[in-house]
DNA sequence: TGAAGTATACTCAATAGTGAATTTACATGA
DNA sequence: TCATGTAAATTCACTATTGAGTATACTTCA
């Protein structure tokens, strides 16, 4: 089965990010994955190295897809600052109630990986999240917001504060609290740095 | 040595707390634990049934202590809303500054077991997180600003955010611009709801 | 035929938890 | 006051299991 190597590797690496966003790295075992991917376990190796790397590749693959999913999000809208971040936090909202939801799979991984500071894994998350934020200040910027990557920052924190909330609590209301109070800060900002009038 | 059990407990604790603090759940082991607070793994067995009873008491205990450590900051404290909140991203920066500074350790547990929404150990990282954001609703009110819980709960997802991001990225830059948008929600807050003349 | 892909069946190390014996500190009786 | 019984505290050496990674052989397609 030559030609389905890269469907095969697509397999793995969409079973392996499934099982690692839902259960974190370490309880989660090559077996796991080869039984989720439908293929035994020496066949992974053979087409990832080892688990660690395993893992790399599946956030490199994750980062490309959220990237990318995030700018046709961005497409979609084309309103105010306001009408961008409420979208945003309506969107959090949805995906966090799904059923098994467990948070941002990067974010989890980061957390789980805290004390391994040079884990290729972690620069992969770093450089996604920087890059989440950049795309986030310049779908801001579109909207004419003056400072808009001060602008985004502040609502970033906002959303990664609620994520993890939603984790511990389980409640919803926590997605609502920070639309709310993003929203104050994006009126707040408009007041001080005025849509200007010819985008930077 | 009957009497040195409650001593002996008490070092296992601060001994498995220390190590899940910066590793997590997984990557801990028993014998870790043994070996950092000088006794055999027998003995650990001796006081903790097991390896979850173990982290479940750990939490109850540090549960404790950063209830009390949270009063006294309160307590040393006495000015408007602005002053407390600036002094809370102070020292969540001073906090996150150390050297192999790993973000909350219940935090990170909840977030390592996210998936196991029964485990002991997430009820009682649920319980600290909502007393603590309770404790600092009160700070608030002593203060005389009104409706402190909503308040508390916004400055709170801020702070989550920033431990988060900074985790993530290791930039402490992520917490004066936490301390920021906390203090514009603060003054806005003051605005619409005003502080009470006679605190509620 | 040959190389990519897959499977069976293994190795070796690590790890949660245990069995049984040993030591220690205190309470009690003489 | 001092021997001594006793239960708590501790140790050493073990088991059973799991999980990352591998040796080798078989299969399929160009």
């Amino acid at each position: 089965m030559r030609r389905s190597a890269e469907q095969t590797r697509g397999r793995i690496l969409e079973a392996a990010y499934k099982l690692f966003r839902r259960q974190g790295y370490n309880r989660v075992t090559m077996d796991n994955i080869a039984e989720a991917a439908k293929l035994t376990k020496r066949t992974l190796y053979h087409h990832f190295n080892s688990k660690d790397q395993l893992l790399a590749d599946v956030l490199e693959s994750q980062h490309h897809l959220a990237v990318q999913a995030f700018r046709s999000f961005g497409d979609g809208l084309s309103g105010s600052a306001e009408t961008i971040v409420q979208a945003m936090f309506q969107d959090l909202a949805v995906w966090a109630d799904r059923p098994r939801w467990a948070g941002s799979g990067f974010t989890r991984l980061v957390i789980e990986l805290a004390d391994l500071p040079g884990h290729p894994a972690r620069l992969i998350a770093r450089r996604h999240k920087a890059k989440l934020e950049k795309c986030f200040g310049e779908l801001l910027a579109q909207s004419g917001v003056g400072r808009p990557n001060k602008l985004a920052r502040a609502v970033w924190l906002l959303s990664e504060g609620a994520v993890s909330l939603i984790l511990v609590h389980g409640d919803r209301g926590y997605s609502a609290a920070a639309s709310e109070a993003a929203i104050t800060l994006v009126r707040h900002h408009l007041k001080n740095n005025g849509p200007e009038l010819l985008p930077v």
